[in-house]
DNA sequence: ATGCCTGCCCAACCGATCGTTGTGGCTCGC
DNA sequence: GCGAGCCACAACGATCGGTTGGGCAGGCAT
């Protein structure tokens, strides 16, 4: 099926004419008469009948027409994603179970008119994501670089959220029941955390957690992805590992996986984003401004050193 | 640009290789090839990037990606709502801002994954909608024929819901300010309602109306439309019209048009939904239930004789 | 009633495109 | 270093898509 036609199905149809979308589409009637005709070949179904005011809408054509615009409106929307210039917003996230995908989620709901788009730079660097920003590849990325030193001239770093930690045990864990728990309470708890590139900001914020509450955090050993973790984290009785409380995971119910929060204080991983300083997509105003509606974390929450200077408000572009 | 092209490219995304693609589209690795090509071509953006075990979606490719599952997804949606035999359910209102609309569109919010076309028959006769329901045309169709002995053997009519009436006034109107209204109250007051058929069950339902309680209902005169008729409202300190209560109007906001609730009793014109008698559409059974769920109107309703005869529930199929 | 005008379809032509087969280049793993 | 796997390029036939030109049918004015 060629979006062309569907257009054109459009098109005339709202006009009554083949005549008139031929003159809007740039092309001769004959044109637009051979695609409507393609079109009902394709479909097997009449889709105008032929008056000789013009043409008028079968019941199939009527039935049609509303999934025509939106495959044109989808076309249109898939072109803009792309066009260099005047394209859609387009932000990277670290995965899109992450908290960051899932608050982008949030606003996109509240904000469905938006065209949004989240991809995933495949590089753990957040340098390689923020010369992507310079380049304006991406709009904007979920990245944190520890030194803002580090950034290019033109890519300004801002507090977006702050996000909740929480510990993740399964079932035979012996905090398995606990409603909450506090920072000393996760002491000399085996935490395995894979998957952390070494000397990354991550690396760095468990390496603070774990000196700040004396806790025992391998970050260590190759990561086989979430399932594998999510298994053994099932069978194990003194494995933990900690995830962000907005993260998405997806656990088969008979892993019955328990998530606790921690409190007292609350352990919270800043998250920043990236920007353009100059020329930001217009765009990334009222995704920002969304960050101010989640709800803030209590005064006493840790956050790693990098985030203890005073925190920029979110407001700002 | 061309839907199977945009077919090739999510599956090719999803399975990583033209070559999988290509096999499972029954096409040749080079054809899928070229399509992303001519795709990216017109895009004039890279979707892939092409590595020796495969391919990958770059930044654009990943932007683009969900924009395509949503065509290839309305192209199907699309195909179904006209394929003949295994269509989409279709059923024909008298317009589209009438309560049967509004209300069919309640029910679809409801379940979105509905594959709903609402279409509209371009003609008065309900004795057409009937063949049109009986040739499987359409499946359903909010007509209403005072006897049920005309219709045909294999169509059946059903009591769908009642549509209370309202008093629709300009601001000049003396009655403009009230919060109800009784029918007595309406006794002698110009109601205006053009466009109504000669001899159809609506020009039966006003006659009935007006002779129970001794109204005034002017339906002569030809229709120019609804703004005509809310411009001759919006200006007028004597002329009404009757609406009924879930049916949807634009007025522009200077018209200032009032609608009044008629209660004591409750005036309502009873909307009946077609459908075949044998082998209805099986999505139909899922909107007849919507109707139960509506809030019934007070037992003292007035409805038109051929409605007084015991309801059936709206339950059955 | 007679033309005229409008709007659509059909026919013929031509260039572009699509899909195929065949081939070559590239990278990874053994 | 060599083969396997995968993608791109080339060439070719069939098809498609658009254009021009001509014809037909219905509505409207004279």
């Amino acid at each position: 099926m060629d979006t062309e036609a569907v257009r054109s199905f459009v098109r005339a149809a709202e006009l009554g004419q083949f005549q008139h979308a031929a003159d809007e589409l740039g092309v001769t009637q004959q044109a637009v008469s051979k695609r409507i005709a393609a079109l009902e070949r394709e479909l097997e179904v009449r889709l105008f009948t032929r008056t000789a005011r013009g043409v008028e809408l079968t019941l199939d054509g009527q039935a049609f027409l509303p999934h025509a615009r939106s495959i044109v409106a989808g076309v249109d929307r898939a072109v803009t994603a792309v066009r260099p210039g005047s394209r859609a917003l387009r932000i990277d996230v670290l995965g899109l179970r992450s908290a960051q995908a899932v608050v982008l989620h949030d606003y996109w709901r509240s904000h469905p008119e938006t065209d949004l788009d989240v991809v995933t730079l495949k590089v753990d660097d957040p340098h390689v994501a923020a010369a992507a920003v310079q380049a304006g590849d991406i709009d904007a990325s979920f990245r944190t670089v520890t030194d803002p030193a580090t950034l290019p001239r033109d890519v300004q770093m801002i507090h977006a959220f702050d996000s909740p930690l929480e510990l993740l045990v399964g079932p035979r864990h012996p905090l398995a029941s606990a409603r909450t728990l506090t920072p000393p309470q996760l002491r000399k708890l085996r935490i395995w955390v894979p998957g952390i590139v070494p000397r990354s900001e991550w690396s760095e914020f468990y390496d603070q957690l774990a000196t700040a509450f004396d806790l025992r955090i391998d970050a260590a050993g190759p990561n086989f992805g979430n399932e594998v973790l999510l298994d053994a984290l099932a069978d194990s009785a003194d494995v933990a590992t900690l995830v962000g409380a907005r993260d998405r995971y997806i656990w088969p119910t008979n892993h019955d996986l328990r998530r606790i929060p921690i409190v007292n204080p609350t352990l919270a991983y800043p998250i920043s984003l990236m920007l353009p300083r100059t020329n930001p997509h217009p765009g990334l105003r009222a995704v920002i401004s969304h960050f101010a509606s989640l709800t803030p974390l209590p005064e006493t929450t840790w956050l790693p050193s990098w985030a203890t200077t005073p925190r920029r408000s979110a407001g700002q572009t």
